[in-house]
DNA sequence: ATTTTTCGTTGATCCAGGTCAATGTTCCAG
DNA sequence: CTGGAACATTGACCTGGATCAACGAAAAAT
């Protein structure tokens, strides 16, 4: 379970691994990710820490057990958290989305893979130079802290879910967090009730604690019941909003 | 779902509602709880906000979805975090022991419930009094980010045992984490094998996300395969520890 | 356009763990 | 010490979801 790192580590500043160098002022995330909280010194200052870098669909940014190096900013893309056992069986314990914060700051193995689900593009930075940079400023270890807590909410929301829940009401669940999250994402205002997954059916088994057979069968029979309707493999469009919520409980 | 709050808040001094008054310079969890992170003068100030409270066995001190007027730190007991369906169906998310953090710091609800499973004493805060003076104090607020973050990795794990886990590994990697947990709280210097838990079957169950049934017949099984030994209802002696983390996975 | 590969659906069967029910054990209260 | 309540164990049975297997459909490669 050892990788090496695919990214240009700043300390290696005089070679050129491909990680572009970062302009914070021109951010995509600069006013949603965890640098909204610094003022353009502190910014520029930070930029010189970070490169930006690509990472395709399937590759593995971090991997659980070995020693992190570093932490990121998600620019574009989204990625799966993942913990495996032994024998291969694997749980995804989180997905995160473009301004999400990616690594775990403060000493400590990585406790669980990154993996890309769609090509993806992240802002990179040595974990130690974070860790002392954000040591120095408040106001963005402010920002990790209430990030932090609301992932730590969403994480033991989801403990139910697994624990608790039949496999209808967990695509039912799994169904409307998505819709919410996606639209968060793009520019609509409103929570539409068509979107695009980002993953496919294993991925989602994966995320529920099912098996994709499973999961197949329980979005088939929701189709034919007239709840929603899968115009492509990726795509869903709920049509019962209130009928899907009342299943999710 | 709504519930009084059984515990004095430090706006109400004018009124004995029979909250202690905190003395930190001699608290037991002094040197491992948060407050720590604090001088003798800072602590004086944080004492000034903090009220000890005792809460006796399976009261509730927070209800999920409620307003979370408190935050505290755990002295004594053990209590759990539960987040429950509209039918009844419990997971507990979460268990904390003396030193421990309770609550929501930073606005939102209380995302779960919080009930003391063994009669407990708490050092309670209003949360908005401890949210500024948190915000006010960078170390503090990195002794709650560090937490936060060893938190969400715990979660996380829990989030692959309950998703993907069967009921003979959950019952060992339960009882092999509690062991680790119960001897950090003692004196013990090294993991013993005997220990008592603060819980009963039920909870164990609901922990684990099986049926109080389920959890008897694996721990019953064990015990006939010599793995452990049951002394009393809540007492565990774990016999064959390599064993037990072999099934663990 | 055709082959190959990957991904998703559907069916048949099985079994781990849930459910229902009875019994045993521990612990208080009086 | 006794009766009862709460908790735990055990048994019989059932079912939701896993497993095994075949097939279909879309995408990627040639």
């Amino acid at each position: 379970m050892t990788a090496a790192i695919i990214v240009a580590l700043p300390t290696d500043a005089a070679v050129d691994y491909g990680g572009g160098v970062t302009d914070c002022a021109s951010c995509v995330v600069r006013n949603r990710a965890i640098c909204a909280s610094l003022d353009a010194d502190e910014l520029a200052l930070l930029g010189k820490l970070g490169r930006n870098h690509r990472v395709k669909a399937g590759h593995t940014l971090l991997w659980e057990g070995d020693d992190a190096p570093v932490v990121a900013n998600v620019l574009e893309g989204v990625l799966k958290l993942v913990v495996a056992a032994a024998d291969g069986r694997e749980q995804i314990v989180g997905v995160v989305f473009p301004s999400d914060f990616i690594g775990r700051p403060f000493g400590k193995e990585s406790p669980y893979s990154v993996t890309a689900m769609t090509d993806a593009e992240v802002c990179i930075f040595n974990r130690k130079s974070f860790d002392d940079f954000a040591s120095a400023h408040p106001d963005l270890q402010h920002k990790l802290l209430r990030r932090t807590l609301d992932e730590l909410d969403r994480a033991r929301h989801w403990m139910m879910l697994l624990g608790r829940k039949s496999a209808e009401e967990k695509v039912a669940s799994f169904l409307l967090e998505m819709s919410e999250r996606l639209s968060g994402q793009g520019c609509g205002a409103g929570t539409q009730s068509g979107f695009e997954l980002p993953f496919g059916r294993q991925q989602i088994a994966d995320i529920l604690g099912l098996t994709i057979e499973t999961t197949s069968r329980q979005l088939t029979r929701m189709r034919a019941e007239g709840l929603l309707d899968l115009p492509s493999r990726r795509e869903i469009v709920i049509h019962d909003r209130a009928a899907m919520e009342a299943i999710a409980g």
